[in-house]
DNA sequence: CGTTTGGTTAACCGTTTGGTTGAACCAGGC
DNA sequence: GCCTGGTTCAACCAAACGGTTAACCAAACG
């Protein structure tokens, strides 16, 4: 599910090379002979399915973005408590990030170099009450109504779940020089992390 | 201070455009015509100074990642508490990184594309004692021994805390459509982020 | 069996790119 | 006045780039 449903076989390998190589060099960086080498095909090819750089960047951009905000809302089960919530949260958004770094990457690239079509998709999904960070906000506030935790502003509480749970991830060269476990066996270093995580935030966020 | 001290005025402007520009757009996507029209000057100058272009990216990667390294020991004051050493910290490194988007931006984008410049360099910082995480990383081992917060893993929460205090940077053009305050007051919002980090992270590391 | 069709390719085209060159410029010392 | 060393620039170059073309091929179709 990496790729579009109604796509070829040749479609898919493109979509899938051209998400690789756009998240590693971004937009300009990219050269499209490269793209069309991890792909296994003839340049034209690239072309003849998607006609131009730009258009072929749009379409991997607009379905990744889309994917990246649903899983927001796949992450989130409503459990009885909202220990149980932000733990499987976590788990959940953790585990999709780490099956999907490049579509991770592809974002920040986009968040560095401006961003220009973040901004459409983003309102585009909000509207479209698809799955935007707005229902882990609306959960944090129920939480904060019913004494669960603190008075705490959901937005920047969010932001600071998302960041904790993202950043590893965007850094993960510098971070598997500096930690061994992170250098040795990743998986193990991610599983670490999601406990430390939940902790974390969890007792930072209890009441008084 | 964001050039090296032995530069001529030239320098300065192609290394100031330069950082930008590569911050922006990475090694590859960069154009030196780019930085040349930046920097108000020939594109010929460029190679004058710096020969090609990947010397003239690993000199500003190299003089900024030892500067980003050393912020970490200029955020770290040694107050009595760790409350006051935790506080004071995420106030000056996120001032820090505010004043030096760009230098950051460089750094997310080597770790986009791979990194391979980074190994060596942080070997490097780290072998010279310059001021790499790991001062960090002790103040909060000591933290704990201690008694003044939980028993926590110190390199995850050193990780923690840089992630929380980067990441809204990374992802600012985001942010900025997602939440008000960011996007029509970004200082202001910068220092209700401070706030809300520390009390979260403080909280955090509380003992039981 | 001829032909149409969707897919594929090598070769090609004009433009942009990183990099070079030689001449001009502009101090300061003689 | 005229060197001289460092600096600046327009013009230039080969390679790499995004994109196009025409020919080719196998399966589908009448």
């Amino acid at each position: 599910m990496t790729v579009p449903a109604d796509y070829s076989d040749t479609e898919r390998d493109i979509f899938d090379a051209a998400l690789r190589v756009f998240a590693r060099d971004g937009q300009r960086g990219a050269r499209m002979q490269e793209i069309a080498d991890a792909a296994g095909i003839n340049k034209a090819m690239l072309h003849y399915y998607f006609r131009s750089k730009e258009q072929l960047y749009e379409k991997v951009f607009a379905f990744t973005m889309r994917r990246f905000m649903a899983s927001f809302g796949a992450s989130l089960e409503k459990a009885p408590t909202f220990e149980e919530t932000l733990r499987v949260f976590i788990d959940g958004y953790v585990d999709f990030v780490r099956s999907n770094e490049d579509a991770m990457r592809l974002m920040v690239n986009e968040n560095l170099t401006g961003g220009s079509l973040l901004g459409e998709h983003l309102r585009e999904a909000t509207e479209a009450g698809d799955a935007p960070p707005a229902i882990l906000v609306e959960t944090i506030a129920a939480a904060v109504e019913a004494g669960e935790i603190r008075r705490v502003d959901p937005d920047h509480t969010v932001l600071s779940v998302v960041s904790t749970c993202l950043f590893f991830f965007v850094a993960r060269p510098t971070v598997q020089v500096m930690h061994p476990t992170a250098g040795e066996d990743w998986d193990a270093f991610v599983e670490e992390r999601k406990e430390h995580l939940f902790d974390l935030i969890y007792r930072g966020l209890s009441p008084e």
